[in-house]
DNA sequence: ATGATTGCAAATGATTTGCATCATA
DNA sequence: TATGATGCAAATCATTTGCAATCAT
């Protein structure tokens, strides 16, 4: 296995996390702390599964629907983003919240998200259109 | 309701259809053609269930089954694309077996397909990773 | 005849929802 | 104590699957 192509962000301490939590105007529950603490640190490009699954083993009584519900609040209050790509019928979270594109190892499923200058692109298209935002997903092979 | 961006692409005669699925390498039973008709001509992006709705109105007894098995048939064979759009749960299809991009309305949710040369990208990456594909998506709206 | 295709209903997987209980401001 | 958060189970939505009946070669 390829190592990854960026060192890992760094990680939050609880209390960072919760006053994270706080200046976006969401109630740090215990529950919501733990689960920042994967989503926001450790975690990549996690599925709502992956979510359940590392509480399971690091927050007991963690219900699927407070992942969820966590998950969409993190989403609304802009701590988290949320994509949707074409191999994968699961929605994945992504931490990164700057402008950025991905790629998609084919060869592993995995997701890299690549910085805004790794790609270009350029729009040509009538007046009448009028662009908010380019996605751009690379597919491809890493040797 | 704005008119679309192009004329919408020529239709074909139930006998092209059956040239094109036996070329393909595929059985052109009744059921295929009936569906093939819609989705690769009328049809702009459906999704499966749109499949389905247009079935019951025009081809009585096609069975939701059949026309996921027929979808898959015909992406198998290159006859179709299938997407999978951030907004959207379900998969879209997508006749345009050209090189092209996509622009997702969202004021109405709609997708077009945009030329080859409307959208320009250039990636710069590490010379690991070696690219199969790029697809992009464009937010926005019509005004 | 022989294998491919179809229809129907049941199964699956991801996500959502209803609702009673619990925690925190 | 009042509002919001949580847990659990049931519900929903898109898609897949099992299998017997039917069709095409």
């Amino acid at each position: 296995m390829s190592p990854p192509l960026k060192p890992k962000s760094h990680c939050l301490s609880p209390s960072e996390i919760e006053g994270r939590l706080i200046s976006a105007g969401v109630q740090p529950t215990a529950q919501r702390i733990a689960i920042c603490r994967f989503v926001l640190c450790e975690a990549d490009h996690p599925t709502a599964e992956q979510v359940k699954a590392w509480a399971d083993q690091n927050f007991p009584r963690l219900s699927l629907a407070t992942v969820y519900n966590t998950l969409h609040t993190l989403v609304g209050a802009g701590l988290l983003r949320e994509y949707r790509f074409p191999h994968l019928e699961q929605v994945v979270y992504d931490n990164n919240l700057g402008a950025h594109h991905h790629f998609l190892d084919e060869a592993t499923g995995r997701i890299l998200d690549l910085a805004g200058d790794e790609v270009k692109v350029s729009t040509h298209l009538a007046s009448r259109i009028q662009v908010e935002g380019v996605e751009v997903l690379v597919r491809g092979r890493i040797t």
